[in-house]
DNA sequence: CGTTATTTGCGAACACCGTTCTCGAAGTCG
DNA sequence: CGACTTCGAGAACGGTGTTCGCAAATAACG
């Protein structure tokens, strides 16, 4: 019923300059400072007042820029993701891929609101759509079906953010909470494997990045093993 | 600095009951008030007000049985992992696993809302836990290591969430905007791998569940495939 | 049966939020 | 110079989570 306009995304809404007053700010700088607000106090405090409020201007000038909150959301996500630096392709796709991720986590771990914004609004930028590039790139060699290559390049990403969030969590006192029910669990019976799984020493764990790589680099074996 | 009490997880915070005035509800009917509301009207319609109004009360009410809307969020996704049937472990892990997963991207496409928490706010409640027992079951014959065996049911339950998320927003039109802007960057050049990937057919696309299934078996296999 | 202790219900209020309306200001174009 | 077009932003609307304070309801005690 409601017309449903085609809606395009952020970036294919261009502003067409040249005639009128001219613009004061970019979008390119409400994004920055909408993304600065969120490194220094999280995702909650981009508030179009709040990012306004560092741009010296009101709230309601933002939507002269954007269409909305969420708008901003995407273009932050996608301004995250200029910070990959996207080497040529060379080497075994799996050694290509493994450097991806490793940038990602790096970047998700400089910007702490990343990964919730990655899970659970996988929209593709500019940004986003050159890494999908570059990951195909690196994948044009092999026999896979094109559907499953993008798979690849969303589980790539989606356990990056997860594992991601998971570390930040672990750093913040959200962990404490889940932990503390484990062990309550634990404690009261009736869940033996879990207390065996946890009971057992977890010997020298080794540091995030290496357990990061080594589960990811097992996860895209298994995806992109030849058939059968 | 700001003292930072243990703050212990809904499910530890039991209430005494006994003196004074009872309470005129549960905590369980207010989480399936939340529940019945998300599922009618999205995540974003569970608001203390409306779960109030749903159950005849007022707002301020629900604190009494919640400290905040966070903590129903915790219990509205606990809720939803009982929806899970647990049948005895037999046959082969890998296949006890795909049960696992089949019922949650089920329990998921029943309810919308539940994604975005699983993938935001990886919590364990009670039925969480006996999940993990589950799936600890199943692997209580395997060889790997416990800390890769926790992986495994995470990987899994994240899986499961981004692809029901994705399979949700595909029906409703957030896949529009994200495929607009798809379009556009291959019209406009420059990424010629994208264009190969998405331009060549698609042919025959399998079922969701077919595709979700072998994409997730192939994960697990390499997850918890043996030691090189 | 009071009386007291304890707990619940919840209206009112607070601080904030996203968004829209409106209109004056600031430019470009003919 | 108008005419036109775009921008800036204060004010306002309807909504949000949460806190406060107090009346009401019950249990326990004497």
């Amino acid at each position: 019923m409601d017309a449903a306009e085609p809606v395009l995304p952020v970036w294919l809404r261009e502003r067409r300059a040249g005639v009128g007053r001219p613009a004061e700010r970019s979008r390119a700088e409400v994004t920055a400072a909408a993304v600065a607000l969120a490194d220094g106090e999280g995702l909650a405090a981009v508030t179009m007042r709040r990012v306004a409020a560092r741009l010296g201007t009101g709230a309601a000038s933002l939507y002269r820029y954007v269409t909305g909150r969420d708008d901003l959301l995407d273009l932050m996500a996608d301004e995250a993701a200029a910070g990959y630096d996207l080497p040529a392709p060379d080497g075994p796709w799996v050694t290509g891929l493994l450097e991806v991720a490793r940038q990602g986590r790096a970047i998700m771990l400089r910007h702490p609101w990343l990964p919730e914004l990655v899970l659970t609004r996988p929209t593709l930028g500019p940004h986003g759509v050159d890494l999908l590039e570059h990951v195909l790139t690196l994948l044009a060699g092999h026999p896979a079906a094109a559907a499953r290559k993008m798979e690849a390049f969303a589980v790539l990403n989606t356990v990056t953010a997860a594992f991601a969030l998971n570390e930040l969590g672990a750093t913040a006192g959200t962990r404490q909470r889940q932990g503390a029910y484990l062990a309550h669990a634990v404690a009261a019976g009736g869940h033996p494997q879990v207390a065996a799984v946890l009971g057992g020493a977890f010997p020298a764990t080794a540091a995030p990045a290496e357990r990061f790589e080594e589960t990811l680099s097992r996860i895209l074996a298994g995806l992109l093993a030849p058939d059968d």
